[in-house]
DNA sequence: CCCTTGCCAGAAACCGGTTTCTCTGGTCTA
DNA sequence: TAGACCAGAGAAACCGGTTTCTGGCAAGGG
């Protein structure tokens, strides 16, 4: 196992000078063939890697993209850091993960990242409150990729789905079921997804002539907790004053609100249909299965990390090429599944 | 926001050479006081942060930590993550994610992770057929710490549960609720886990003075599709040749068999009794839900991180302490969900 | 009182590459 | 045939730190 070779060792072994070497390896034309060729029998024969660091502090960037993530269990991050690890594979770059925790201060991760200019381009996944400081970074010229969330602020490369048309197709679907009584559990304002998709759920209820009832717009917190505790409250109601459907703003909340049906008593969908967003993995598998609209998480990482890194090859150097602004939206689809559907009227047991 | 600094600004702000600067930073205590806080405080008003790859080069090693893992889309694996990025996040490490695809060949990912020098230390998660290579690695001198599978070939660190005493458990707890003919899928046997596991489940057996029948003993893969197939064969066999009760060596197969037996009308846990192994996130949302053995992967994840970085600061040469085999066996806990309990007789509806 | 010892800080070498600068030697043109 | 030009390769500077080497100065011992 060849140990500890420098660019040095194979200058010497090739009776070249470290400059053709370096030249041999960065594909600069002007090496004669012959000298090319010999500096190439000798890196191949000994397995020559250059030290990255050293490549690194020469001024050659290095190959390193910082992912800035939510922890992995938080829903579809998993899914869309396997995207990313699979772009990545082909690429020559690798990944470092910075994982965020939000119940802590975080702004100072930032400027760590920056500070240690260890990578040369950032993913932002979910960054939430930390847009802002991101806007900061991509202005001091790093390249940087956002995916969902916030309507890049600026004109930050972005990566997401059209959350208005979702949650406008995933309202309709309840509308054309007959529901004329649609509440909708609004999830935190920072996130500009849940934002948009309470937009999306006006314009169609609109589109339908319906006027949103303010009773039924409730404000969660995309947390389990937060859906149970609102359709606990929900069903501590008038029965008179009940939605006959609800579309949350994520599956957790979702899945809070199925929690509480099944403690009250309340069936689903005979009761009260239900819909979700996101189709979390446990989605298909809730009692009943939960309808929900479906994003392409691991696509979203796919393609989140491919521009990024066209952008690190196409620019080696830190401007940021400003054509024109990057903006991937991705198609989500509707999945029907039994919290929505009007039940058979018989089931075997 | 400040850029580029160097240490020969702060050097030169501070009116001290550049070694000065370095000496300070690195607490090395043959500074005077009074040049130290003159240099401290120019650090800290330019938040002066050193160039982590210059670092790096001068010998100082770098603050990586690679991290060899599955995709994350495995069971278990995002949570093994949230806990080595839980603890990363109170160290001064990154962590550099490597993410195996099996399906190729992956031998030339840990040439690649030793040629480039990037990181200073290596965890890796579950490497199954890779392990043989880290051998190679260790001796090598790279600090190096296995999660799960594979008992650490040679005297590598380590950090898993007991397979054979949590198989031997889930078995056992088939056994006192009267079960005599229980199958077993085991895993493939490329993993080291899925044989403790059936060591554990011939175990148990034997403590009960039962042998176990050569035609309950399934070879599986793993996977959901595997489970449902050796399912199927199993409901395909004479009726007085079934098994009683089914121990899955993961929760995958688990589900595999679930299915199968929703298909097939086999009544889970009347007909049979079923016990998986992982306590998967799915497991409890099952129909019914799944009896099986908990791992505690978030705190795996923390400890083998911690472990690691221990290593690391505590040697920071590429010697390894070598004082005595570090293994850590975490605890597991049997939990007990309605696939594996007797039903109460009457069901409300 | 002079010399040795020890402490502290600056100068310089070094880590392993990249890139600029310089120099050599051959070709083209007048 | 001589001068200009150009291609190609080596020497050296550089990236931003760490570490060794060296030297000045004060304290302590003979």
């Amino acid at each position: 196992m060849g140990e500890k070779l420098t660019i040095q060792d194979i200058a010497r072994l090739a009776k070249v000078s470290k400059a053709t070497v370096s030249r041999v390896l960065n594909h600069n034309p002007s090496v004669a063939p012959v000298l090319r060729d010999r500096v190439l029998q000798i890196v191949q024969a000994y397995g020559f890697v250059p030290n990255v660091t050293a490549t690194g502090l020469a001024g050659g960037r290095n190959p390193l993209i910082g992912v800035l993530a939510p922890p992995l269990t938080w829903p579809g991050i998993s899914q869309i850091m396997r995207g990313v690890a699979e772009h990545i594979e082909d690429s020559s770059y690798e990944i470092v993960l910075y994982s965020i925790n939000f119940e802590r201060d975080h702004s100072d991760v930032l400027d760590r990242i920056l500070a240690l200019r260890m990578v040369s381009g950032l993913l932002a996944i979910l960054p939430g409150a930390l847009a802002p400081h991101l806007k900061g970074l991509h202005q001091s010229g790093l390249p940087l990729v956002l995916i969902d969330d916030q309507e890049a602020p600026g004109d930050i490369p972005w990566v997401g789905v059209d959350n208005v048309a979702s949650a406008y197709q995933a309202t309709r679907h309840l509308l054309e079921l007959g529901h004329q009584r649609i509440a909708h559990i609004v999830g935190p304002r920072t996130y500009h997804c849940a934002v948009e998709r309470y937009e999306g759920y006006r314009h169609a209820l609109a589109d339908h002539g319906l006027t949103p009832d303010p009773a039924l717009v409730l404000q969660g917190d995309f947390e389990i907790e937060s859906g149970r505790q609102l359709a606990w409250d929900l069903f501590d109601r008038d029965r008179a004053d009940w939605p006959s459907a609800i579309f949350a703003a994520n599956d957790q909340m979702a899945y809070g609100v199925l929690e509480a049906a099944t403690q009250r008593g309340v069936r689903i969908p005979e009761d009260i249909a239900l819909v979700g967003f996101d189709d979390h993995i446990l989605a298909a598998y809730m009692q009943p299965p939960l309808t929900t609209v479906h994003q392409p998480f691991t696509e979203m990482g796919r393609r989140a990390v491919a521009v990024l890194v066209d952008l690190l090859d196409a620019h080696p150097g830190t401007a940021n090429g400003a054509v024109s602004p990057i903006r991937i939206h991705l198609p989500t689809s509707l999945v029907v599944r039994a919290s929505s559907r009007t039940p058979s009227p018989i089931r075997s047991p």
